[in-house]
DNA sequence: GAACTCTGTGCACAAGTGTTCACCGAATCG
DNA sequence: CGATTCGGTGAACACTTGTGCACAGAGTTC
């Protein structure tokens, strides 16, 4: 039992805390209480309880943050689909050479899995079991990052006389692909590097391969 | 309430039972009502009572049966792959031509999803949310579909050449997307069939998209 | 500095859980 | 037919769970 600590004795780095500090620092450990354990566990089987005696707090606690689990459940995916976004923008940002755009975006996806690993794992497992809020907003996020993808596909020369559902098929697929990388990655024992590294290389080929696909398309 | 009818007392259609027959049919009623209940939610939070309730028996009862509801969850898991395997053979089964292998592939997902579809809802939510036996078994069973197809592939002109790594990487990519496409189809509404249509054509054009891939592969 | 606000506590409660036990009645067996 | 087996019942247990209420004590405000 490491969470002896109680929160109202605060912690010898800082002195004291203004109430909203106080609030938000017993708010965070909830939230990350709670991502701690769905490493282990799926959300609806996740309890109250459960959640306030990892974050070393009284049940009763829990209810000046949030009125339900659900709730809470809710500003978890908020916090992980904003670290999803990040990456967007960190894959967009980044000078993207044609030839070197597979392995580059690859090599993004892989270093923020690792990163935030407690949210991938998070949103892999909730996707297809969790409460019908959180699965619907998982895969309006979803959607909303395909749709992103296939508008900078069109931005390709050849492929930007495509028609918009053949591009979303497109984006749908690599996405797809992404995702299936994810949960290979966040399933695999930490330490195996070259576990990951055949996943790394199968990913690239796929991706490749939808590339080939893609050029070949109309040319019948 | 339905199950208001007790076991003890026989269905009108059987007048006595035997003994094993009995055992046997509360044992399936006791799988079918897990089923019922895995519709909506997760198997992490089925309760023992829960589903004894739902089968119209006294929790007791349930030990003459299982262990305990894991025990259960992976006979479930065994049933979910039972029908996929018969699936697979009936896909195989079917005469291949080449220019209809993909269209008559789908098809045959796509009914044997609605036809079994408790089933492949059960093993989708399970697969990467449950209980860790339930998704190692989930897995290999994926992976060994996976190696089947790979050989299969291999049988083809032209591919009988390529390295068994490489026609891996193409399988695994094609059951990705199989998979992908029978979890929309189990999370869209029973009614919708447009969408369902809409579902089948992007499936069959990713698949025809990879097979061009295919053909593209090692013409550099 | 006094009055107030608010975040966390402690206790209580009803309801639900998994599991054990003695027991019952009908199918099975000698 | 009598004895036995066994799949079911019902009551009881020790827990855990979510939630409500009164209260404490530190931060805030006048």
């Amino acid at each position: 039992m490491s969470t002896s600590d109680s929160v109202h004795s605060p912690s010898p780095s800082s002195a004291r805390l203004t109430r909203r500090e106080q609030k938000e620092r017993t708010r965070v450990a909830l939230l990350d209480a709670a991502l701690r354990l769905l490493e282990r566990k799926s959300f609806s089987s996740l309890g109250l309880r459960e959640v306030t005696r990892e974050a070393g707090v009284t049940p009763t606690a829990f209810y000046r943050h949030f009125d339900s689990i659900e709730e809470l459940g809710l500003v978890l995916i908020d916090d992980s689909f904003r670290t999803l976004r990040q990456m967007i923008r960190a894959a967009r940002a980044e000078p993207r050479s044609p030839e070197h755009v597979i392995r580059s975006s690859v090599e993004i996806l892989v270093r923020h899995v690792h990163e935030h690993r407690l949210h991938f794992r998070f949103i892999a497992r909730e996707r297809s079991s969790g409460l019908p809020a959180m699965r619907q907003a998982i895969r309006t996020e979803i959607r909303l990052f395909t749709s992103e993808l296939a508008t900078d596909l069109a931005r390709f020369p050849y492929l930007d006389t495509w028609p918009t559902e053949d591009l979303g098929v497109v984006a749908t697929l690599i996405v797809n692909t992404m995702v299936s990388t994810a949960e290979a990655i966040v399933d695999a024992p930490t330490d195996s590097r070259e576990a990951e590294e055949e996943v790394i290389r199968h990913t690239e080929k796929q991706l490749l391969l939808i590339a080939l696909g893609v050029s070949a398309w109309r040319r019948d």
